[in-house]
DNA sequence: TTGTAGGCGTTATCAC
DNA sequence: GTGATAACGCCTACAA
């Protein structure tokens, strides 16, 4: 059994009443005796208990994170992000995963909101009204997504898709196609936007080539479409299809950036070693998990501040995976 | 504020101990009583505090992870197969990243111990003497590496190296030569008995080419190295460095795998992307993950059980980065 | 600066 | 089957 406070109070000849002072950091206790007490703790291996001083503060120095899976490179990255954050800060970290659906989402907030005391939530599809069912319950930072009122930290992939058009239309690129991903997805829908937007401005059309799935599977199915199309650019939603598409590209002998160029997004880690490597819109997956820990830092220090809806700037990256037009 | 059971208590007009069983699921409530209470529950939202009901009954319903990198693809799938077997078995997940600092572990783990039942520790690295220390401190099981009286989940590294080299002297390859990761590794060494034991049998000697930063980075060097040597085969630690190999390799102009063919290890996602797609042994990680949650369970119904090392097995996967000799 | 005592929300132990 | 009550280990007024 794990020494209790009594023990080192015992031990000590002061009361239980000191040894918390003393743990707590900011009770007044005389130098000596804090010393003392420290050290016996550290013989006898105690250590505050996290639940009984949680019962009785109402906080558990954990947070935790919803992730919809966490074997995608990009969201790992983002939880990596969250992870270092969090443990430079010195607090706990609760992991959910919900396998990509959606409707695991309500459970595994109240799965875990009893055991933080703040929560960073990455629901790239769900409905708003799912979310809204969960304000005011745990102290929440939406993380790649934003909503009216929520506190969020999200990544500007409106202007990434801007950056990516600009591109390829000063590369001479006229025919171009969009291969998008998930349809309810938040940051999809921002994608849309900045395509939409900058297509206007330049006065070139987007071939939409529909929806796919966002993984190297998804990514052969583009590959196949776009040749059935007369276009001399591809934006893909992400790098996975980017990765897939390039792969099924070189069996089927199309040259990249020779017959066709290629834009993806998020510039995940092996973004930069494909042949030839992609050209994609690098999304700060890392810095967006660590701003999350320090925005929800910030609302749970003041639950009643207004919402903070901090947006990370994107930035093209250029490789091997586009060309001056033919 | 959330509701306590004695809110629900009053509302039912029963005590609250009443309450208590009939969310304990085995106390005897008639049926009748059962259904008020937990309807009357749903109704204020109640739900039994963990953190008051850990500290009576001593368990959280939460087990800990701590792996050296949420962000390397290896140990993202492990952490999502244990994950979603935690989740499977309604078990909470603590996760714990130590930046691949080993000094770092002995501090995740006592920060965690107090908050689970039970911990899943993949210490690739770290001396025997650092893990022992913790023994008996928290029901503990340890991935990706075995130690001598402990529970653990290892996959059989030996053994796909020994497929490796098989292949590779079947393909008539005799020149081979050996990247090597991280040494204090522990599956490094299992790689490298497999190796040994191998080469004896079929009489081929390996050139070691040293120890490498198990990524991509890593990976341009050995591409250097072995361009230097007269080897018309190479063994990678792991993908991430055949993955960089291959990259570099392509840029200076190598054929592979006409003039050198690359077997490596784990099979993470990317590896059938590269091109030409990887060979290489597959490590099951997810799988891995979810068998240390059900030793855990084990561990955690019965501590005094005798340790159990479950090894898995791993399997070559032939690609297109392997030919016959030229 | 330190000690005393009450209580955080739950479960376990007894009676009834 | 149900209710009263004492823990669990800690923090925090309040008193000294």
């Amino acid at each position: 059994m794990a020494a209790t406070s009594r023990d080192v109070a015992r031990a000590c000849g002061v009361s239980v009443a000191t040894v918390s002072r003393a743990f707590s950091e900011k009770g007044s206790v005389a130098e000596p005796t804090r010393r003392r007490i420290l050290a016996e703790a550290e013989r006898l291996g105690y250590l505050p208990d996290p639940a009984a001083r949680r019962l009785i503060t109402g906080r558990s120095g954990n947070i935790g994170l919803i992730v919809p899976d966490l074997a995608n490179p990009f969201f790992s990255d983002t939880a990596k992000g969250v992870e270092r954050e969090a443990r430079a800060t010195r607090l706990g970290l609760f992991i959910s995963d919900t396998d990509e659906q959606d409707r695991l989402e309500p459970d595994a907030v109240r799965r875990i909101c009893r055991q933080v005391d703040g929560l960073i939530w990455a629901s790239p599809r769900n409905a708003d009204e799912v979310l809204l069912q969960f304000a005011g319950t745990v102290p929440t930072v939406l993380l790649h997504r934003q909503l009216e009122g929520w506190w969020s930290v999200s990544t500007d992939l409106a202007d990434g898709m801007r950056q990516a058009l600009v591109n390829l239309h000063s590369l001479g690129h006229r025919r171009i196609a969009y291969a998008g991903g998930p349809e309810q997805s938040w940051s999809g829908q921002q994608r849309l936007r900045g395509l939409m937007e900058t297509s206007e401005e330049l006065g070139v059309e987007i071939m939409m080539l529909g929806s796919f799935a966002p993984n190297s599977d998804g990514g052969s199915m583009v590959a196949d479409v776009v040749l059935s199309r007369d276009v001399s650019a591809l934006i893909a939603y992400n790098d996975a299809i980017a990765l897939g598409a390039l792969s099924r590209l070189a069996s089927r002998g199309v040259d990249v950036p020779g017959d066709l160029s290629i834009i993806s997004c998020d510039d995940i880690a092996y973004a930069k070693l494909s042949a030839p490597p992609l050209t994609t819109v690098h999304v700060p997956r890392h810095e967006a998990g660590a701003a999350a820990v320090d925005l929800l830092q910030e609302l749970m220090a003041n639950p009643d501040a207004p919402p903070v809806a901090k947006v990370m700037a994107t930035q093209l990256v250029i490789r091997g995976t586009t060309a001056p037009v033919a």
